[in-house]
DNA sequence: GGGCTGCCTTGACTTAAGTCAACCGGGAGT
DNA sequence: ACTCCCGGTTGACTTAAGTCAAGGCAGCCC
């Protein structure tokens, strides 16, 4: 059952009874767009019993994986979650890197299986929506029928971002800053933070051979915009960042 | 309101009382895909009077542009639409191609204003679906949410097609192959079409340069894959065609 | 400690595709 | 009929980024 997570709570529009049982972990997604949403008692009880908290998954081990039943649409509690698919040649092809607070499995809901693999790059703990289930609650909740096409369509959004034929500098500078958003989105240093991923994973996603994103690190370096010591980074100059990143992050 | 257009049109699971004056026409997405699900008439009624069928839009006029409050979603019922963004420098980054049967829209569901312009190719008729008002109604017809849900997902899908590091011909043949799978959908040959936007446009979209789309389809066409004349196409080797953009579609 | 192993970095070379510049050819308007 | 113009094509050159090969460095196990 739901219990609440230590560290930064979002304030609820509506304050729950704190008598009763029935409290929202900060970092749920979901859990936190219905509680900004102020709906009744009866509601989010009905909700909270579709969700599921797991066990810690270990780095390496698979959330699912490609062809597996479509079965339930997952909020990360912690961690970091990378997608990919498998091609023709047996090749890994990066899709995604998921943080805390982010949903994973939206894409699989138009077919029955899910269409790529996840797996976990640091320890993570989620909070699993069974999805005929959570569907079937929202055509009564129009507040999270909504979320859920805001989530969908801001997955559009996603993936088109790197469909566009930019320079290696472009992709990088665009992926530090769009990481460093999200972390900021969560109450932690944008400017400061752990890449949780490998470089050629990083790499693979930005469809850059793994030298390139060594050497544009390295370049980002030498020019004072970043300090980069293993996985570590820090962002010193955001605004030549962005201005690097324009096209990328656009209009 | 809603008449039935000529042509073919696809047969309903539920057959219509012919008395009435519930039609649909059979390019509309929505009112088929409700028709397959047999929802009773009340429903469609209801979503009948959603619907508004365009009077005709010109070739290079906007349907909707950039910025402007989203209002609906539409689906296609004649001709091509070609939706783009502009850059900070002005310039035009084509995103996606609609022909008859699809919708365009979809990507504004999370956000308040369109994030893309729509502009038709040919003279385009549409059947718009108030935003809103269809939101609120597929909160009590868990077909139409679950038909949005699909197509915000599909949408997800392609937008993350052209994103990897593919070759010219990669992306071509590919281009081609998934024109000719969309013509096929709507009945039409699947080996020759036309192409309804200038080589510019294709090059912009698959992000080429004009040149390299002129040279590869020379290519083809030497290598006896397909037969081009001015725009239209005819697709002589599809295995062929297959066999080389087999990693842009996939697994 | 020694030697793996995996991840990352560095340098030298190659190539796919972009850019630049010129030209072609059909359709529209005078 | 003439010209203009735009979309499309062609050829010569350039370049960003990939590939290949080698080497470094941290952590792990024996």
């Amino acid at each position: 059952m739901l219990t609440r997570t230590p560290g930064r709570v979002p304030p609820p529009s509506v304050a729950a009874d704190d008598g009763d049982e029935l409290h929202f972990c900060s970092t749920c997604a979901f859990s936190a767009a219905c509680l900004e949403r102020g709906y009744d008692k009866g509601r989010l009880a009905e909700l909270h019993v579709l969700v599921e908290h797991t066990p810690p998954i270990r780095e390496g081990e698979h959330i699912f994986r490609e062809g597996d039943e479509f079965n339930a649409i997952a909020a990360i509690r912690a961690g970091t979650v990378k997608t990919y698919v498998t091609d023709l040649e047996g090749r890994e092809q990066v899709q995604g890197f998921f943080l805390p607070g982010e949903v994973i499995g939206l894409n699989a809901i138009s077919q029955s299986r899910y269409p790529c693999n996840a797996v976990a790059l640091e320890t993570v703990l989620l909070c699993r929506f069974s999805f005929p289930k959570i569907a079937t609650l929202a055509t009564r909740m129009p507040g999270l029928q909504q979320k859920l096409f805001e989530l969908l369509s801001e997955d559009i959004g996603k993936a088109s971002r790197l469909a566009g034929d930019f320079t290696a500098d472009e992709r990088m500078a665009a992926f530090l800053l769009l990481l460093s958003r999200r972390y900021a989105e969560r109450g932690l240093s944008p400017t400061r933070f752990r890449l949780t991923m490998a470089r050629t994973d990083i790499a693979n996603y930005l469809r850059l051979a793994a030298e390139t994103v060594s050497r544009v690190l390295k370049r980002f370096q030498a020019d004072g915009l970043i300090l980069v010591e293993r996985r570590e980074v820090e962002l010193l100059d955001v605004p030549a960042l962005q201005a690097i990143a324009a096209s990328v992050l656009r209009n």
